[in-house]
DNA sequence: CGATGTTTTGATCTTTTTCAACCAAAGTGG
DNA sequence: CCACTTTGGTTGAAAAAGATCAAAACATCG
C-alpha cells in the first residue's frame, strides 16, 4: 500500500514525517480510485456535488466559461493535488474539471474532512497549508494577467507547468511535454491561440526555448526565469508551527 | 466584550452559533488591537513576519510590485477579514499590506492557529472555509482579468467592493464610497488610471452609475450585475458538514 | 496661498485581437 | 490502404482595445 502511488500522502510526507495513523487516514481518502480518459469532463460548472477529490495520476484542468463564450482556465491539477474543496462551502461547483490526459482520481466524502478536523489536527493543518500555497500561486497568476506582457505570460506558463510536474513527482529535466494545445495555453493566460503561437515563436527565435513535437526544451532557464520573475512557491516552506501528529 | 466590534467572531457567528469557549478563543486572537493611519504600510513584501492578523476596522489593501515597477493590487481587506495567513507557510510576506483608510488590526501569533487546530476543530474548519471563499473570489478575479473588457472590470470592481463592505457589516445602500483613487482601482483590475477614468465616465454616460464627490451611486444595479456577470460568493453557503463546536 | 496629488480630456502609439488562409498530422470510414 | 474530414499549428493583414504622453482643471491640505 505504501509504495509511491503519487497521491496526497507522498506529497505531505516531504514536509512532515507522517505517523502510521495519519497514513491510514490519508489512505482512506484514496481508496476509491477512478480512471478517466483524456477529454472526459469530471465535473460540470454549476453541477451539484458534495465530493472532494485527490489526483493520483495524470493531468487535469479547471476552467470557467464566461457569458461571451470565452474560457478561462483557472488551474491545472497534477498527482497529489486536492480539488473540488469548494464543495466544503458551495453546493454547486464553481468550475468545470476536465482531464487533459488519461488520469486517475479518488473521490471522497465531505464527512472525511470533518473527521480529519477532529481526529488529525496536523493533517488538517496541512490541508490549510496546501490551500495557502495555492492561494499565493493564484495571486501570482493574478499579477501576471493584470500586469505582464504576452511574452512574459507564456514564459511563466512554461516554467510553472514544469514546476508543478516536478513537484508532483514526474520526471522532468530541462525538456518536458506540456500536453496542452496553444488554445488551452491561451485560455490559461488570457491570450488568443494565435498570439500564444507568435510568442512561442519569438521565444524560440530568441533561443530561449526549442520545440519539437509536443516537447519543449528550456534552453536558457535562468534568462527565462529572470524575464518572467518566476518564483517557485513550493520552495522554502516554514511549517514549524504545526501541531504534533497523532 | 461581545458587543459588535466587527471582528472575526461576528463574521463567523452569522454562519454557525458559536459556543462560549469558541467565543473566548476568538477573543484571544483580537486582544491586541493596533491602530494604524491611512497610508501606513503594515507589512512589506519580502519582510520576515510570523504574525497573522484580523481586521477590526477600516479598509486595507494587499499588493505586489512587479519588476517593471507596475503594481498589482491582489486583495482588499475589510473588518472581519483574516490576513497574512501566508505566514503559516512562508517566512517572508508575499505581498505588501497598506491601510487605505484609518484602521484597526489585531496581530496574533502562529501558535494560536496550532492551538485552534487541536482544541477547536470547528473554528479551524471555518478558517478553511474562509480561505476557500477567498480562493473562489480570487479565481473570479482571475477570469475577469484574463477574459473581460475594461468596462466590465470596472463595473465588477464597484459591485465587489460594495459587496465586501456590506458583508463586513458596513452600512451601504445603493450608493457608497469606494475610498480609492482611480490609480488604485486600475492597479486592482489591470488598467491604467486614465482608462479607468474613461470607463467610469462611460458607465456614467450610460446612466448605470452616478458620481458625486467620492461617492458612487449604482443607478441600475441589475444591469450592472448582468453586464459584469457578478456573483456574490458570500451567498448560499452550505456548511452542514462542519464538526460540532467545542 | 502655494504645493501636491487627483481627475479629466485629447492625440498618438503599441499591443493584442480578429479574420482569413494555408499546412501538416492524425483519425475515420469505406 | 486510401480519400476525407478534423484538429491543431502557422502566417499575414487589418481592426480594436488599451497604453502612453501631455496638458489643463480641480481639490486638498499644510
Amino acid at each position: 500500500m505504501s509504495v509511491s502511488n503519487c497521491g496526497l500522502a507522498d506529497r505531505l510526507n516531504k514536509w512532515v514525517s507522517l505517523t502510521p495513523a495519519e497514513r491510514d487516514a490519508l489512505a482512506r481518502l484514496e481508496d476509491r480510485p477512478r480512471t478517466i480518459r483524456r477529454g472526459a469532463v469530471l465535473m460540470e460548472e454549476q453541477a451539484r456535488s458534495d465530493e472532494l477529490f485527490v489526483v493520483q495520476q495524470g493531468m487535469l484542468m479547471c476552467y470557467v466559461l464566461l457569458d461571451d463564450g470565452s474560457r478561462q482556465v483557472v488551474r491545472f491539477l497534477f498527482p497529489g493535488d486536492l480539488f473540488a474543496l469548494s464543495a466544503l462551502v458551495y453546493a454547486r461547483s464553481p468550475d468545470t474539471v476536465v482531464a487533459v490526459s488519461n488520469a486517475v482520481v479518488c473521490p471522497f466524502d465531505r464527512g472525511q474532512i470533518a473527521k480529519l478536523a477532529t481526529e488529525h489536527p496536523r493533517l488538517f493543518s496541512l490541508i490549510l497549508v496546501l490551500n495557502q500555497i495555492e492561494r499565493v500561486i493564484t495571486t501570482d497568476r493574478l499579477a501576471g494577467l493584470g500586469r505582464t506582457s504576452a511574452r512574459v505570460r507564456v514564459a511563466t506558463l512554461l516554467l510553472s507547468l514544469r514546476g508543478q510536474m516536478r513537484h508532483a513527482g514526474m520526471e522532468v529535466g530541462t525538456s518536458f511535454t506540456p500536453g496542452l494545445t496553444q488554445e488551452e495555453m491561451g485560455d490559461a493566460i488570457g491570450l488568443t491561440a494565435v498570439h500564444v503561437n507568435r510568442m512561442l515563436r519569438q521565444l524560440e527565435d530568441d533561443a530561449l526555448i526549442k520545440r519539437e513535437g509536443g516537447r519543449v526544451h528550456l534552453l536558457d532557464e535562468a534568462q527565462l526565469a529572470r524575464e518572467a520573475g518566476y518564483i517557485d512557491r513550493f520552495e522554502g516552506l516554514d511549517l514549524s508551527w504545526l501541531p504534533p501528529g497523532r
